[in-house]
This record gives C-alpha cells, structure tokens and sequence, in this order.
DNA sequence: CGCATACTGAACTACATGGTTCAGTATTCG
DNA sequence: CGAATACTGAACCATGTAGTTCAGTATGCG
C-alpha cells in the first residue's frame, strides 16, 4: 500500500482516533508531563506510551524535551485549526444539504 | 491488542484521517453518487472504494441504499457535532496554557 | 434468452498500529 | 562507586488498513 505520511491532516486525525491519546493531550492541558507520568496515568508500560507520544509528535500536537534522565513532555504548537476547519467546512455542506432537502420538503407541500 | 470498536468518537476521527474518504464526503456532498461514480473519481477499482465507504458507514457519517443492482450513497446523519466539540474543547484547553504562559511572560516583565 | 452492468466476497499482499517483553544506556543520588 | 530511576531500541504478536485480483451473484436491457 505505501502510506507515505501525506498530508498532516491525515497525522491530525489519526493522531486523535485514539482514546489514549486524546487522554494524553487532556493530561497535558492540566500540566507537563513525563512519559512515566502519563504511563502510569493509562496503565501502560514506558515503551508503549512512548509509541503515542512519538505519534502526538509526528502530528506536531506535542513537544518533547529530554532533560536529564527524564522526558518532558508538553501541548504543541499545533492548534488543530486546520482540523477544525475542515471540521466545520464539512459542516456547512451537510447543513447545506439539509436546507435543499426542506426546499424539497416545502415544494412538495406547496403543491397541494 | 483487541480493537473492540471503542468511542464513535474514535471512529468518527479514525474514518477522516484518510483523504480519499475526506473526499468521498465532499463529493457526496454535491451529490449522491454510486459506488462505481465514487470509484471512477478515485481511480480505484469498485471493492476499494466499497470498503472506504463502509468505513463512512460504520462511522455514520455516509448512508447507502441498494436501489436494484446499484448502491447509491448519501451524507449520513452524523454531523461530527462530538468530533467538533472535541476540538473546540482542546482549543480552549490550548489558548488557556497560552494565556497562562502570557501571564508569566507578563510577570516576569513586571519584575524588571 | 443472453449479454452487459453493478456490486459482493474471499483470498492475498504489504505495511501500520497498539501493545508487550527484554536487554540495554544514561542519569541521579546516597 | 554502586544502586535505583528513566528512558530507549529491537523483536515479537495479533489485528487493522488500503489496496489488489478473481470468481461469483443479481439486475436491467435489447
């Protein structure tokens, strides 16, 4: 298939189809956090929160910096606004959609 | 791992972090189209495109119907209002550490 | 009826994901 | 120095994803 990371809107979206790290970001709302923090948060080993990690950083929604022993991990500069707008262009079509519907709602009703 | 289908937020996310489905939707949001329509649009054969739509449809963000030998697809009844009121909320969550970082920012102007 | 069209399902390929364990390395602290 | 802490990398597992081909079935049309 040969995925080759296209757009960061796919790395936005995929970065939050998962309930961890959704976790993760509202974790690091409250404070920065180390990956042993957020480990012991969700129950998991060091290994397998660094993986999530490591995808919040690819999608640029995390920063991380390695200070002594310990990984510090923070909100990124991503604000996801690329993904709110397509968000709520998406919205508009449905709404517009909608509104054609009851266009066709009230004709057919005009009509009697 | 055991995927068990988790949050509709999960699916929601996880069905638009790939741009072909992302266009699927902006084309059945000019209008509806058959799985063979979405197919030729996207040059892949009619059993890839029939898996990206059953994704939509597993996220209920596409309906289909099967009208004799054709299956027409239309906008579904999500209106990823969850999917939208999570970004929003991880928003607010951001801006309010930014806000936060001004303060000390500011803070630490004060000092001089 | 017979052919073309539209879809479906199974099987296969290649790679991604979400987790683990285990064996390191680097840092801190007594 | 030596032990505890914090992370890292490689290897592994089971399953999911994005596509394909090929061999059907079901429908519509001349």
């Amino acid at each position: 298939m040969v995925q080759y990371s296209s757009t960061p809107l796919d790395a936005s979206f995929a970065a939050l189809s998962d309930a961890t790290r959704r976790g993760v970001l509202a974790q690091l709302g409250r404070a920065d956090a180390s990956i042993t923090d957020l480990a012991q948060t969700f129950h998991m080993t060091l290994t397998g929160m660094r993986k999530h990690v490591r995808v919040l950083e690819q999608a640029e929604l995390v920063t991380t910096e390695k200070i002594g022993r310990a990984r510090t991990c923070r909100l990124g500069p991503r604000h996801l606004d690329e993904a709110l707008a397509w968000l709520e262009w998406y919205r508009q079509l449905w709404d517009a959609r909608f509104d054609e519907l009851d266009e066709i709602v009230l004709d057919l009703g005009a009509k009697e």
